[in-house]
RNA sequence: UCCGCGGUAGCUCAAUGGCAGAGCAUGCGGCUGUUAACCGCAGGGUUGUAGGUUCGAGUCCUACCCGCGGAGCCA
């Protein structure tokens, strides 16, 4: 029942005769030779349905086919430059799975909205179907490179019963007796007591935010990889993501060119993604903005255009550390020698893609960590398991969270967030 | 939540307050190398919803619904 090869296999089978089963993406004609642009998943061939070389039948049954039905075709694989792929059926025999009805998405402009209430269907177009290998790509680099530094992977609940952070909006929802529960923003306070378990871990998963973002920087659910280290400082930290991040990169200029070439993506700025990066405190990005015009208070975060501002002078993404402990989470470390700034790092991509991964050291004092409880208003009972943390061999600890979204769009050179996950949601969208 | 923009054929879009149109898709016909193929013909409309102004509203006014872009917040 299974295709006996894929598109992407066809170079093994110059000269000889082989059957493709997939859909057709186009067809085009001309009297007596017939093209069907097939697409398996794993490619596009296109195939030639001459006349002369197929019964009279089959050539009609060519003429039926619409746009997206499935069929199986056999025929002998020619080496064709002119031919997406490269290669091309000649093709002798033709059966039909399944005609299609009238495909909405033709091979026109659409707009977005419209797109969007089909996407179930869009994921069948090329340039998707480019994103979803290279969001593949990076998931396995991500993967690869953890279980290589003897990470272990280590999943942390999604339903939790408060906020992490305390600052999100969370989704709330009924959990049987014991009240309100929420979906987890964040697998950060679990992954530190994994690391405290297992020395390095990373968090791989879904996570959740019901803030309001009408951006195309967000969306309400997003994947997020958290790596935690024990005896990890901020610079150890800072050296893990950026190596993180380079070998991201480069696995998918090894692996996935041929889909960055079909998204027209512009590989010379993703080639000069190696380490070192630049690292600047926020002191120094604070300067940096003031020498560009922008009216910043020390103090404040920075917003989209700041971000993009502090990245535009470098090649590479840029290391940002030190930033005011008060626009920063309660769980990080103040900086021993400047108890205003916490030792926290934001890495922001170049090309205006902004914040792809936040992280810091952790405030590891049981006293100092109970006192930013209290600052931020936490409720410290549902704390007490994090704070157990610091009662039984606290040690100094690092992490950072990714945005997986957010990097495949980066890598992509996307314009939206909502095409780097298959079925994104959005605030006024969970459909399809 | 706030600011801005939009909603007309299956899709993308036109239409000075005066006959609701084109391209693509679909159907039929033509073409032996097409690359979003091309050429000819045909079918296809509650102009987001409700109300108002007007001899006459897709167009002007009011309200609502839906969406898009951005801000804040964040990955």
């Amino acid at each position: 029942m299974k295709p006996e090869t894929y598109i992407n296999k066809l170079e093994n089978f110059v000269d000889q005769q082989v059957t493709l089963k997939g859909w057709l993406y186009n067809k085009r004609s001309s009297g007596k030779i017939k093209f069907l642009i097939i697409r398996d998943g794993s490619g596009y061939c296109q195939c030639v349905v001459f006349k002369g070389n197929v019964s009279d039948e089959i050539f009609e049954l060519a003429d039926k086919l619409t746009q997206e039905s499935s069929f199986e075709i056999t025929g002998k694989v020619k080496k064709e430059p002119r031919s997406v792929g490269g290669y091309e059926l000649d093709a002798t025999d033709l059966k039909v799975i399944s005609l299609s009805q009238e495909y909405p998405i033709t091979p026109k402009e659409h707009g977005i909205e419209f797109l969007i209430d089909n996407r179930h269907l869009w994921i069948r177009s090329k340039r998707q179907v480019a994103i979803l290998k290279i969001r593949h790509r990076i998931i396995k680099a991500i993967r690869d490179f953890f279980d290589n530094k003897d990470f272990t992977l280590f999943d942390p609940p999604i339903i939790t019963p408060n906020a992490c952070e305390g600052t999100s909006t969370l989704f709330e929802m009924d959990y049987f007796d014991l009240g309100k529960a929420y979906l987890t923003q964040s697998g950060q306070l679990y992954a530190e007591a994994g690391a405290l378990a297992l020395g390095k871990i990373y968090t791989f998963g879904p996570t959740f935010r019901a803030e309001k973002s009408k951006t195309r920087r967000h969306l309400t659910e997003f994947w997020m990889v958290e790596p935690e280290a024990a005896f990890y400082d901020l610079d150890d930290n800072m050296e893990l993501a950026e190596e993180f991040l380079e070998y991201i990169v480069q696995s998918v200029l090894k692996d996935r060119m041929q889909e960055l070439i079909e998204l027209e993506r512009d590989v010379t700025k993703l080639e000069n993604i190696k380490r070192p990066f630049p690292r600047i405190s926020y002191d120094e990005a604070v300067e940096v903005l003031k020498k560009k015009g922008v009216e910043f208070r020390w103090g404040d975060d920075f917003g989209a255009a700041d971000e993009t501002m502090i990245a535009e002078d470098y090649d590479r993404p840029v290391m940002v550390h030190r930033y005011p402990s008060e626009v920063k989470a309660f769980y990080m470390k103040r900086d021993p020698e400047n108890p205003k700034v916490a030792l926290a790092v934001d890495v922001l991509a170049p090309e205006g893609y902004g914040e792809i991964i936040g992280g810091s050291q952790r405030e590891d004092n049981l006293d100092l960590l109970l006192e930013r409880i209290k600052e931020h208003n936490l409720p410290q009972n549902f704390f007490e398991w994090y704070l157990d943390l610091r009662r039984f061999g606290s040690v100094p600890h690092s992490g950072f969270g990714l945005g997986l979204e957010r990097t495949v769009s980066w890598i992509c050179g996307l314009e939206h967030l909502r095409e780097a996950i298959p079925f994104p949601r959005m605030i006024y969208r969970n459909t399809p």
